[in-house]
DNA sequence: GTGCATGCAAAAATTTTGCACATCA
DNA sequence: TGATGTGCAAAATTTTTGCATGCAC
């Protein structure tokens, strides 16, 4: 997928609920899409340190792309995440407590039992996160030392 | 269980340790044994006002509380969220994005492949969450306005 | 007595809000 | 032009840190 095309559904988004298309926002669209993975308010606003936009405009704009259903906000270790939706396929998420590396999994067995569940208490779904801690391969095999406080 | 044997775990693990047990401490460890369910660090001080605790000593205490085993400590909505985990089963968490209700729910099937996953992946377990967000069974069958952001 | 723990206050870090000015339609 | 959006700054939240004093062992 193209940028443009992000943008452009962005854009559509926005005329769809009669709010400005401004050079801020296509901004903001614009380096989301280049980062293609996880991200937090910080790392984004590092990136637009060039475009002088305030954090408060970033923080309204990704309420904006999460209601367009562009951009998913997660909640990993203790802060706000926050990903591109688009052309990304449902995930879940594990976590290297040493090494802080995030890997994305996807399992329809997984998901399945947990609707039948959900079901089960007679909830309606909206949506849900499994997140999981644990030792990725790489640093099961080194002795590092470096942690995740928790 | 009571009380003297909840307070008498963390005594146990403060010795173990070299630390000391110190009337804060059991305070803090009282006060969420009265609790009894979830609760934040914001609850957890309201019901420690009259003995005069610093958050900063809540804050302290409860990572010695994780640490010893006895609390747990989750990331429901947007905050850090603790219940105490003895004579509590494992479970997951499902949120009304209404009333903003939390039921507890554990599914052995849903865990088991959870664990069948992360091997797959060669992750080495540590510990997983998954919190579910819908509407209750009270909510559906009301016209309640009132909703949790996000 | 020694070292760990506490309360207080200040600092950090993250997110929200108010407002005058700028921009979009 | 009129409504919406922006940057800036200040405030609100939540959590952490520094430090002198106090308490546990």
């Amino acid at each position: 997928m193209e940028a443009e095309e992000f943008i452009g559904l962005f854009r559509a988004y926005l005329k769809g609920q009669g709010l400005h298309v401004t050079r801020a926002r296509e901004r903001i669209a614009r380096a989301i899409f280049l980062i293609g993975g996880h991200f937090d308010v910080a790392t984004l606003w590092a990136r637009l340190q060039s475009a002088r936009i305030a954090p408060a405009t970033i923080y309204r704009t990704l309420e904006l792309l999460v209601e367009a259903g562009l951009v998913r906000r997660w909640m990993l270790y203790d802060r706000a995440c926050y990903e591109m939706s688009l052309g990304r396929p449902r995930h879940e998420h594990i976590i290297c407590t040493r090494c802080g590396r995030v890997v994305e999994f996807g399992d329809a067995a997984l998901e399945e039992r947990l609707a039948e569940v959900i079901e089960r208490l007679r909830f309606r779904h909206e949506r849900h996160q499994v997140v999981v801690y644990g030792v990725c391969p790489a640093c099961q095999e080194t002795a590092s030392e470096r942690t995740l406080q928790q």
